[in-house]
DNA sequence: GTGTTGTACTGTATCGATACAGAACTGGAT
DNA sequence: ATCCAGTTCTGTATCGATACAGTACAACAC
């Protein structure tokens, strides 16, 4: 038989409230009872208050969900997701609570299950996209929300981003302002049907994803402001965020006739895969054609990507903030970190009569 | 006021165990009654039973905790603890489970209070060297651990290891059988007592990491078959498990005289940094210095190095399911995964006069 | 002697569910 | 009519702790 607050409380011939006390709230009694207390404590083999039990009392869990859409093992997977996580969890432990992974993975029962059983005093959504249906049992668990990954349609939400589209335009600007014409853009989640490879792009306000509708936006804009129509633009659609779904869109615009003097990528990980693809042709990035990407990951410094940077980490770290500890103040609940323009290698001026 | 199974069942008119079993034991009631009670649940508002309640009676939490020694963003940055954290993720989601993650950072009263309070049914140890003090916590909590990282000094805990030593011999012996007869070895948490650098190691029992000196072992009895006594190696103690240090200490024993032909580092990620210092000097891996490492991290095989092979992923994948469903065989509890040495570019046969 | 203040501890109600034993039906065989 | 087995539902005890109001008693002021 396990030992309890009770076995203690008996052994020591005080009540169960001083027991309770002597563990959690040390200035409620005499530091020599409490002494007493903790050494008869240890010799009955009591270690200390049942996590479970202290919860469903207190109220309070101690630990945060962190809701990845795909398998959990994106987290682990993919650069800026993993520098999120490390913000994170780093904040949590500061703040001496845990962080349980949750995977939405095929938005199926099993899903929805798993969040209603999750102990947790909050959550923080990542990179689920806004239509995945068990966000509704997430908000039906009535506990704090953090998004840190697509727009707080909900104002409840408490809300960690950039400002994604102002930061695509600067890399619109930037692209357009080195000549480049015919432009090509790398895009993930841009329709909800599962269709992927080369299509159009009329109305952006059916773009499901939250981010990929935002930097659409901001190429768009861009372009305009320098005259190339967005109809003119060539899009393709990605499934998967790897390089070599990258590598696979990247080719496939190349193949085009004209072809793009620029490649666009929605992050850097796709841009990463159409610089392989570069290589592979023997094109040069930055001459041949420019290439940008978005998030500067580590490897974007390595490969010479131009892109935005945007720090994953202190993201990370303000979405656990903000979970663990909600403010009241409305105008602390809506955090918009900063973007920077990075400019390297894989871009450069337009060559007359390229490709 | 949230409303609880005891709201639901006065709206019903059934008692409240009924809706209990409506929500979690569907056969114990008839399909007719159940559709009523989950509709009545509905409307009120109530989303089911209350993860924390749930737990307290029924003894179960449905998450496995994973220990983690330094910070939890080790699991985020090292490639062979992110390799491991998917395996146990995508096992643990098999089975409905959460992770939490947990780390022991200074092992320190806030490391075993976060141990206390985590609710789970088990703990993985993954990267804690035996020492730390906190273990004890963990055993405390009486729970089932399964031990990914150190021996088993404890035969109740379960286990997923490889042979260490065996692996280690085999690396050993391949590097003398190329001719090397000057080798230096780079470790990581070969001594207690935080003293980086070159140093002798004369006993290996006072190594107190686990991996650490069992691959030591391994590579001296290698060794020793080839008539290199164990004192001519050259050692270096590396601080973190970092490309950085693992170049500082290659730098460290290329500076020796005479240096050596062959530097056998303990993993994969120091055996890149090392490789790193050799490209900045000039010098070609596998013709003027050999250079070996352990686990092959996916790096391994773009910088074509020798290494040995053990899987990551199947190992977490294995360390999940014992700890959440431990088996009573004793035979069992102890898994020992096979490894395989992976010969690639970076070691070659010792140059008369090199260096 | 009376009242005030403060510290140290106790007792009961409660958190929200599940386990388990037993009661009340149902339908068919005897 | 009686019995039996099977199904469906109920009632009570319990999981292990914390919240909060209340009691006991010492110290001090007037």
């Amino acid at each position: 038989m396990k030992p309890t607050l009770q076995t203690v409380a008996d052994a020591v011939g005080v009540s169960r409230s001083t027991v309770s006390n002597a563990f959690s709230r040390p200035d409620q009694l005499s530091p020599k009872l409490r002494k007493k207390i903790l050494n008869t404590a240890r010799q009955l083999g009591y270690m200390g208050p049942d996590p479970t039990a202290r919860s469903l009392r207190s109220g309070k869990v101690g630990a945060i969900g962190v809701l990845l859409a795909p398998a959990v093992s994106y987290a682990f997977t993919d650069p800026y997701a993993v520098e999120f996580m490390r913000g994170l969890t780093e904040a949590a432990e500061h703040h001496e609570t845990g962080v349980l992974l949750l995977s939405l993975k095929d938005d199926d029962d099993a899903a929805r299950a798993a969040i209603q059983a999750a102990s947790v005093d909050g959550f923080c959504v990542y990179c689920v996209p806004g239509w995945y249906r068990a966000m509704d049992e997430v908000w039906a668990r009535g506990l704090p929300i953090v998004n840190a990954s697509f727009e707080a349609d909900d104002p409840d939400a408490l809300f960690v981003a950039v400002d994604e589209a102002a930061a695509a335009r600067m890399v619109g600007r930037h692209v357009v302002a080195l000549g480049h014409r015919r432009i090509a853009l790398i895009g993930h989640y841009v329709r909800t049907d599962q269709t992927y490879g080369l299509m159009s792009v009329p109305d952006l306000e059916k773009v499901p994803s939250h981010v990929t509708r935002e930097r659409f936006r901001g190429y768009r804009d861009a372009f305009a402001e320098a005259g190339v129509d967005w109809s003119d633009v060539l899009i393709v659609n990605a499934p998967e965020s790897t390089r070599t779904e990258g590598a696979v869109a990247a080719a496939q615009v190349l193949d085009q006739i004209p072809a793009p003097t620029a490649i666009v990528a929605i992050n850097d990980v796709f841009a990463l895969g159409a610089l392989g693809v570069l290589a592979e042709r023997g094109l040069r990035a930055g001459h041949d054609v420019s290439v940008t990407g978005f998030d500067d990951i580590p490897d974007a410094a390595v490969a010479q990507l131009t892109t935005v940077r945007q720090s994953a980490i202190e993201r990370g770290r303000i979405a656990a903030e903000l979970v663990i500890n909600p403010p009241s103040d409305p105008a602390e609940r809506h955090v918009v970190l900063p973007t920077e323009l990075i400019v390297r290698a894989s871009t450069g001026p337009v060559k007359e009569g390229s490709i």
